[in-house]
RNA sequence: GGAGGGGUACCCAAGCGGCCAACGGGGGCAGACUGUAAAUCUGCUGGCUCAUGCCUUCGUAGGUUCGAAUCCUACCCCCUCCA
């Protein structure tokens, strides 16, 4: 194991806030391994990139000797984020929990080692809880402490309604650190005042504080928001290799040095030097294809990232067609069918409205030729190559019926 | 419990009897330019085998009218002030 102030060296690395590195030192001192959890929503088992920022951090914590705890907040799902914007959330059967649980690991197996990560469940000590339990568990904390979060302050001043449950989650997330005697919580920067409300409680338990660890929040792909599947601008990991290069290219190039630093296993000073470069004439295309390759590697295997590259060279640069395009049959009710309806049915137009207007502003290709005639139509009994915009292309075989 | 204000398309926000599928902005999509970047410019942004046609949409349900997002009634929800 590292000396303890080299492993709070590597830690810090890209985290936005440490409380307290005294705390972090006494413990690593210890030299035993620490409890390190992080809790996640048993609803969305559907990583992004976002989430390996946390556990990127999390790997590092095991590559230093320690334990990790991924947390499924399966109790908590059910009080809803307090965030104001979920009103109600289904309630997940214990099958579904299962099933989501399974799903997180294999996804989380492509960067944790599984022989030093436990995978446990907040309902194993809510579920026996009960309301005289959670009475007490209220009366830890005040309501005047509750409003210090910035949420809770900023929606009490200006009259937004905050229901008396939202006062709960905090606590329930802070319990989760007495139950499992944790010694280090990682979070978001979001979520810094639940994580300090755990060291509250577990002081007020007899234990020992946990050390709070928080990281960035990633942007999503347009940048400025933060990177969430409700706002649509996430790349998942389990995204298919080409998507994920492609949608890596179509960052800005602000949000590429985000990325770097975030993301990359690079060292900061190789990422310095990438900067470098393209502030000196270099194309900043060169670095993304850098980031790009990187990323997919790590989720879809070495390799992997440059053959992507030079896909997508061949496809962009040269304009060669992808090598994969879907192939569907399509059924014709006549003896020609409406470009504007085989849009709709190959899924290349949400409507056949909306392919109308796709036609008319020059967006569609058949065979490689723009076709910009409202009413055109195709012939049964041929293959056509469709392509609808940027991205969308598909093969269809218009049968005759 | 009382008084007042408000619920319009993905979001914000106009409209307050016909010219409203509904101004404007944001977001999104598409085209041009590019490095599938940014910025910029242009167009589009309910649905319907597309028609100067039909259908659905302005909180919900009824009603008045030749005609309603706009008027009336009831109900639901949100906000403000008072208790």
């Amino acid at each position: 194991m590292l000396p303890p102030a080299g492993q709070i060296e590597e830690l810090r690395r890209g985290a936005a806030e440490l409380l307290t590195e005294p705390d972090l030192l006494k413990k690593l001192a210890r030299g035993k391994p620490l409890r390190v959890k992080a809790g996640f929503d048993p609803t969305a088992p559907d990583l992004h990139l976002g989430h390996t920022v946390l556990i990127n951090k999390m790997r590092q914590f095991q590559q230093l000797g320690h334990e990790v705890i991924f947390l499924i907040g399966d109790f908590t799902g059910m009080i809803g984020d307090p965030s104001g914007k979920n009103a109600t959330r289904p309630r997940l059967t214990p099958e579904e929990i299962q099933a989501n649980a399974r799903t997180y690991e294999q996804q989380i197996f492509r960067i944790l080692d599984p022989e030093r990560t436990v995978v446990d469940f907040n309902s194993r000590w809510f579920a026996p809880m009960n309301a005289a339990g959670m009475i007490e568990l209220a009366a830890k904390y005040t309501v005047a402490r509750m409003l210090e979060r910035d949420d809770f302050a900023k929606r009490y001043k200006s009259n937004q309604p905050i229901a008396v449950h939202e006062f709960l989650y905090p606590l329930v997330q802070g319990y989760d650190s007495v139950a499992l005697k944790a010694d280090v919580e990682l979070g978001g920067t979001d979520q810094k005042f639940n994580l300090l409300v755990g060291r509250a409680l577990q002081a007020d338990y007899g234990q020992e504080p946990q050390v709070v660890l928080t990281m960035p929040l990633l942007e999503g792909t347009d940048g400025v928001q933060k990177m969430s599947k409700s706002l649509g601008n996430t790349i998942a990991i389990d995204e298919p290799a080409e998507d994920m290069f492609g949608k890596l290219m179509s960052i800005s190039d602000t949000l590429m040095w985000r990325y770097f630093e975030l993301l990359s296993a690079k060292s900061l000073g190789e990422i310095a030097k990438l900067k470098a470069a393209s502030a000196d004439g270099g194309n900043p295309r060169d670095a993304k294809f850098e980031l790009a390759a990187e990323i997919v590697d790590r989720f879809h295997g070495a390799g992997t990232g440059a053959a992507e590259r030079d896909r997508f060279i061949a496809r962009f640069r040269e304009g060669a067609l992808p090598e994969r395009i879907p192939e569907s049959a399509i059924a014709c009710p006549g003896a020609e069918m409406k470009l504007a309806n085989v849009l709709k049915e190959a899924g290349l137009a949400a409507s056949a409205s909306a392919a109308y207007r796709l036609i008319e502003q020059g967006a569609v290709r058949v065979d490689g030729e723009r076709v910009s005639a409202r009413d055109a139509a195709l012939r049964a009994g041929s293959i056509y190559l469709i392509q609808s915009g940027k991205r969308g292309i598909a093969r269809i075989r218009l049968g005759k019926h």
